[in-house]
DNA sequence: TTTCCGCGTTGAGCCAAATCATCCCTCCGC
DNA sequence: GCGGAGGGATGATTTGGCTCAACGCGGAAA
């Protein structure tokens, strides 16, 4: 459920530093100045990631924030035993890192090679306050992570293990129509099974019944193991809200 | 898991309207200076609501945001079939409303005799945007409010029943606790065994079997049905994180 | 191309919580 | 105080998804 700000993309000079950046339409930089802009990029650094290597700990001190723009991370938190629930997965053009606690309540870690900014909160919360747009574009962009908190509340509450993934599925479709600006019939999977299981409060054998259950149904096409093919998107829809037939 | 704004709170001249209410101290309103305080109070409207009431329903047109002075509400969404998952409980000083739909996405409806102020959006909106502590309030409110939709998507995707009703009531005991400023052993449930079972993700059945088991475990006592007495705040620690022996 | 390793899939049996049924208790109104 | 209604508690049974186990397959390295 990608955050999409609002208003008219600033258009930059040529040779700006974010001229290229891909994500800048999708982000809260869309609606920064050149000038800021430029400010905020210098503020900013870049660190590469691969697969499974963490951003940060559950329990690290959070002094810094992260806007990622290639690639993908999970966001997780672990019991005292073991069981571990996914929280989120990031996608380019995210934000994240906002908490008024003094430590980052999850853990992060990417599931591709990634290129992920980071800011010293310090400095970023500085930026923020000398810029009253940037401040709006965070808040509404909280309201929008709330909002889709609330609807995986009602995922993790109340649906069956197959609205679950339908739900999930028409998720990542709706993000990459959102980014592309196109209707898709396609998307990927950059996660493991595990990792789908442990965002829909299911286990991993589970999610594969599932799988196998929508493509029994025609709904899905599974192009590889981490590709899909949406081949009834109301069907799919309908099962995600719990309107299926039995 | 209420919000608690930060810095010190504002002083008031006698005969402020807001002099004698009782969740200024916890609410966005505290870092308010008298004058503007005053502005927002004539902007907002009062509402007396009996138990069961509605305050407003899901797909309504998003026009106004609330602030609950006295009383308890539930907050919650239905699926097609009618199963219902409770997303929040509020209560006094709580700040509700905040959306970037034009609909509201949820139900609100009073558990208990309740006052509610509300604002129109518009209004407060510009109200906003003229005072950036206020906004700042606010963004903090919405991070609060995350990093809280994040544990319950760790209670509903990962916990037992017994953990859930656990970790529920710690976090009823915490809430009062950052109200009262003190210590507490006691806590009330303004609501039904459904609405804990439809916030928690379990049937009523449930709900009940599992109070009956913290109470034979000796952690808990029930001095009514709807007013709790924590006797082993640690046990009770224990088995909401899943330490708990078998 | 072959081999290997780990993720993914599928099957069998089990269990925690849901469902279904009944009873109880508390709180009203009279 | 009495009767009734509705929420709450408890027992019996069912079941969706989990656990445990075995196997398949695809991608990486040689």
């Amino acid at each position: 459920m990608p955050y999409s700000p609002t208003g008219a993309l600033t258009t930059l000079p040529a040779g700006h530093p974010c001229e290229d950046c891909p994500v800048r339409p999708i982000t809260i930089c869309r609606s920064l100045e050149a000038r800021t802009l430029a400010d905020m990029r210098r503020m900013g650094n870049m660190q590469r990631l691969q697969p499974d290597q963490p951003v940060l700990h559950e329990g690290d001190p959070a002094k810094r924030v992260f806007m990622l723009t290639l690639g993908a991370l999970k966001i997780y938190t672990l019991l005292g035993d073991g069981r571990r629930q996914v929280t989120g997965f990031m996608f380019p053009g995210d934000f994240l890192g906002i908490t008024r606690d003094e430590e980052y309540a999850f853990t992060i870690e990417a599931l591709r090679p990634s290129e992920l900014w980071w800011f010293s909160r310090e400095a970023f919360d500085r930026f923020v306050e000398a810029n009253p747009s940037v401040e709006r574009e965070l808040y509404k962009m909280a309201a929008h992570e709330l909002a889709a908190a609330q609807q995986q509340m009602v995922l993790l509450g109340r649906k069956t293990a197959a609205e679950r993934v339908a739900s999930f599925f028409l998720n990542l479709l709706q993000r990459g129509e959102r980014v592309s600006g196109r209707t898709e019939t396609r998307f990927n999977l950059p996660m493991s099974r595990l990792d789908m299981a442990d965002y829909l409060g299911l286990t991993k054998e589970t999610v594969s019944r599932m799988l196998a259950e929508l493509r029994d149904r025609r709904l899905i096409r599974l192009e590889t193991q981490s590709r899909v093919e949406v081949l009834d998107r109301a069907g799919l829809a309908d099962m995600a809200e719990g309107h299926r037939a039995a």
